[in-house]
DNA sequence: CATGAATGAGTTTTCATTCAT
DNA sequence: AATGAATGAAAACTCATTCAT
């Protein structure tokens, strides 16, 4: 099994080169939800991106490269969005706090349930790099934390417990067509609720 | 994307033959299990599985075929072991029931989590074939059964929760190197209760 | 820079097999000897060795390997034939024994000038495998032993000097065109007497 | 195989077009000298030069003719220094200017083994334009009229194998990592006269 | 039935070269 | 002149699948 190079090849400076990159990206992640890993092709994300495909290599090494960019920037939008939620949790109650989590997780996931899925299941074969690996880190030690702040016992296995099925049960609805959040919302109250009590 | 053929091709009849196919799907599983679906190929299966590649194409017509055979027989089995929790059910309480489901949801996930995982994740793009479909519906009827038995409101949306999430969580436990199935039998009692009640 | 796989992958055991092998190395010699190192792909040598790329790659995993192949080969070809040269030399003058030496050079050389050159200019790059660098070794003491029987001061440092003048004047003969053996090795014989005088 | 061009584009006329030229040239021959042919890519040279893939194209139209170039000025001042030591040829006896080509040969190649044997490895498959060609036309043309002055007979062929043998042997001492010119010379000066004797 | 050599479409990847800024 | 982003032809290499023995 080789083992791909994994990090940006160069950061893109003009204005030309960062348009690339993001078409890249985007049109990689626009695959992933329409056709999963399987469909994912550096030619075939190139010719999406509209970009040559020595365009797509000046940027990443290899595919696995613009898998973990796109896992890198899914989370790190995931834990800034988990962070303000948890912003004013001293002076908020638990149930304000964690709803505010919660509708989080359901916006970032629901609407790509496919993408999340793959990235997911990419995860867990790909070597990421650091930059990936500490987002992870603090995405799950805001979770900790908070449940920490209102002295749940066993907060890091259940934050990882928490963490994993809501994962699964909220791909699990959008991959049955479900698209409304709210109803999702409320049911993911009652799971995280539920196991906490 | 080719539409592979995924229905076995002939049904062993020879001792021999019940053997080879017997070797081929346990070496699939357990090329999954070390090194997931992108390290699955025909080949690879065909040398651990100590016959040639010739053989294995007699018995499956394609990669696809063996997937969808191993996740027809992990189906077939927590089927078994999902009714044989619901048989007694209408002499048990609710708690004792659903105390054997999860234990059988835990047992058929907890110590192969690469495996179920890739599983599920090829669940997502492969065409199942009939006898998977009905038995994935037999599963679900299960616990949809068991629920409205009890009393639960919406139990489909319930049951679909439940599952995804109960994956979810033990997939994500044994990725994490738990081992401790009573442990996380316990923590699913809880997720599950604390969801229904 | 990559480093790639130099060892053969499996080893033929059917004849067809071989035939493939056989067919594929000596398309390889036959571009080398035409166009040299920059026109040896794997692709051309495939379609000169008349079997499919994917024939190719069952027994050399890369371009690197049908390289270090024909290499070995050829020192294999080359020690026999100084060795055979060198089993009576107890019993000969020194002038008959360096006159058999330079003749295996000269024949091993002279016809195929452009493939000595390409081999040669691959060795310095190419990581060897073990056996070939020990016929390379064996090569060598082949000529230090003989050097040492006439009591050369110096010997191994006077082989390496004669193998690599001879190897240059040699292609250097050839490529200028020259195909005049008898000729070519009384300079030879010259330039070896001359330096060891 | 495309006919490449290779004669320079435009003459540098300002001081710091001269300068990149040279910081290209050098780069190249650097590269040449580390890794060999298959590690010369334009890029890299442009990178190591210090100056951007355009402006190396606008002073060479391909890689070709920075191959070319080296070549030319390694030539050119081999030449300068053989016909440096034959200058005064005939007042000398024919062992001091021997020892005057010898001297300069040694210098030329000892120092950069890698670099001397992939540029004669690329001479061997590049078109070399007009002035090269001319260049080692009167290389050979100072040895010829040195041997010829000395009454050696056969003076083309001889001068072709001195200088094919003395190029081998030269390489081979350097790859094997000698670093003692005066030692080397010795012992080509012994080939040489031997061969010549 | 079993074998394993052979196939070739499809992918990844490189790198010389062009061209808009 | 210089820059460096973009290009795409061409190469290396994989792997599902077929078929002669």
């Amino acid at each position: 099994m080789k083992q791909a190079q994994i990090n940006p090849r160069k950061t893109p400076k003009q204005a030309r080169a960062k348009a690339s990159v993001q078409a890249i990206l985007q049109a990689a992640a626009h695959i992933l939800e329409r056709g999963g890993l399987e469909t994912l092709t550096t030619n075939y994300v190139a010719e999406v991106a509209g970009v040559s495909i020595g365009t797509l290599y000046q940027y990443y090494p290899s595919k696995e490269a613009i898998l973990t960019d796109i896992i890198r920037q899914k989370r790190a939008r995931l834990l800034e969005d988990l962070q303000a939620a948890t912003l004013a949790m001293r002076n908020e109650s638990f149930d304000a706090t964690l709803a505010k989590l919660l509708r989080a997780a359901v916006e970032s996931q629901l609407h790509w349930p496919k993408l999340s899925k793959a990235l997911e299941y990419a995860e867990s074969f790909l070597p990421l790099e650091q930059e990936t690996r500490v987002l992870n880190e603090q995405i799950n030690q805001t979770i900790v934390a908070f449940l920490e702040h209102h002295q749940v016992a066993g907060a890091p296995v259940a934050a990882r417990d928490l963490v994993s099925a809501l994962r699964g049960m909220i791909d699990g609805a959008g991959l049955a067509g479900e698209t409304d959040a709210q109803a999702l919302f409320e049911r993911t109250l009652r799971l995280a609720k539920g196991y906490l009590a």
